[in-house]
DNA sequence: GTTTGTTTAAAACATCCGTTTTTTATGGCC
DNA sequence: GGCCATAAAAAACGGATGTTTTAAACAAAC
């Protein structure tokens, strides 16, 4: 059991500090270091940095992937065809991500994962991300449509994104986010709190009315790209 | 001019730069090289790599930090001590942000870098602009406290948040996620459009109902951080 | 015209990086 | 025992990084 034992003592290590610090500003010997493994190691048993990387999203990927197609399949046998509801969507999303990293405790891992794949550069990421659990998304990004037929495609897109932010960028920063919290109001905030605190914003956000459109050219556009 | 023409095409080159590839991906030799500039002067001009990045962050941030002051300072003559509506402060602030890059046709790198010095590690300069700019964003948030007198300070806390993300988010993943809008929609996203897009989903997120207080103990709490 | 202070240029420095190679240890199999 | 594939450990490689040092150019002041 010595390979697995050191495998997975990588996985664990790496997924630590590229968490805290991002992806450049982690080296093979922060990592090995702290896992008190050989540097080699990575190289040996994963091939190159990039290859750990990915090996760190996949750990937490495949199981979510497989798990939410487990989710969506049983919803969909439910409704028989009807349209489910937005809400048992977005819930349904919710606790399948809420699950997975239960198991190793560190959803805190997973969410500033997610945020390091959008905005870190890293093209290789993104394209395997894209690639390797494209569908799934496709998948929920259908029924929603299905869900919010009066909702214009782009309208949709966006606002889906817009929560996506909301999300991530709440629950990756979520350490920062709580100290200042627990300064001001004195209250702890565990991660269900903050899900109950999203579920009404949520909602509310993609059922917000549409934009106004004489918004459009209300300017002149002085701001290009 | 010799050394202010420097000075300024290495921030030129240098904000860019940052914006495309985060800090750590981006070295003094690629900026150095491309603003056609010794290596030596970014150690010459601004003593390290860290205080020119800070350097390119006050060149943005100051100009906005003076003139939202000077937004608020002005609604609040207008409003004569009277609440301002929570709709007036969020669209003060968007004006404020999109004015201030306007003048460089830079708004996208602007965003980006906001975006990075949340997500990046680089805890100097979460500092640096939480010491340098935190009593700007401390006045807005009071303003905000008066125009939404019924909502528990920690929801308006939270709920703010969640907005700052899902803005920062859009705004600096902006790219890739006009990439796939325009793949999927055929259609050309501006940053107008965009911010006419997110003006009522915010409004509707601040304004959402609270939370159901019985979701509180619905599950056991499994997941720790 | 020499001197002085400031900016640019070139070179060198020490350090760290990801990866590869070489060597050593380990444990199952004939 | 010897054999062999697999894993770990140690060492080295080539390259890139931020920074510092040294030398040259330049303009202003006296």
């Amino acid at each position: 059991m010595a390979q697995s034992d050191t495998v997975t003592r990588i996985l664990d290590t790496a997924e630590v500090l590229f968490a805290e610090r991002g992806f450049a500003e982690t080296s093979l010997r922060n990592i090995t270091s702290k896992a008190r493994v050989n540097l080699a190691a990575v190289n040996y048993h994963f091939g190159s940095k990039k290859a750990l990387i990915q090996a760190v999203f996949a750990r937490y990927l495949d199981p979510f992937s497989q798990r939410f197609h487990g989710a969506l399949d049983e919803l969909e046998a439910r409704y028989e065809g009807r349209d489910i509801p937005l809400e048992v969507l977005l819930e349904t999303m919710a606790t399948t991500v809420l699950t997975v990293p239960a198991e190793r405790n560190s959803l805190k891992v997973f969410m500033r994962l997610l945020g390091l794949a959008y905005s870190q550069a890293q093209g290789h990421l993104r394209r395997y991300i894209q690639q390797q659990y494209g569908d799934v998304f496709s998948r929920f990004t259908e029924l929603v449509r299905r869900a919010t037929p009066d909702l214009p495609d782009a309208e949709r897109f966006w606002r889906l994104h817009f929560m996506l932010g909301t999300v991530i960028f709440t629950l990756s920063g979520l350490d920062a986010l709580r100290d200042i919290a627990e300064k001001d109001y004195h209250q702890h905030v565990s991660v269900r709190d903050l899900v109950r605190r999203l579920r009404p914003v949520v909602v509310a956000a993609m059922n917000a009315p549409l934009p106004d459109e004489k918004d459009i050219e209300h300017h002149a556009d002085t701001v290009a790209h």
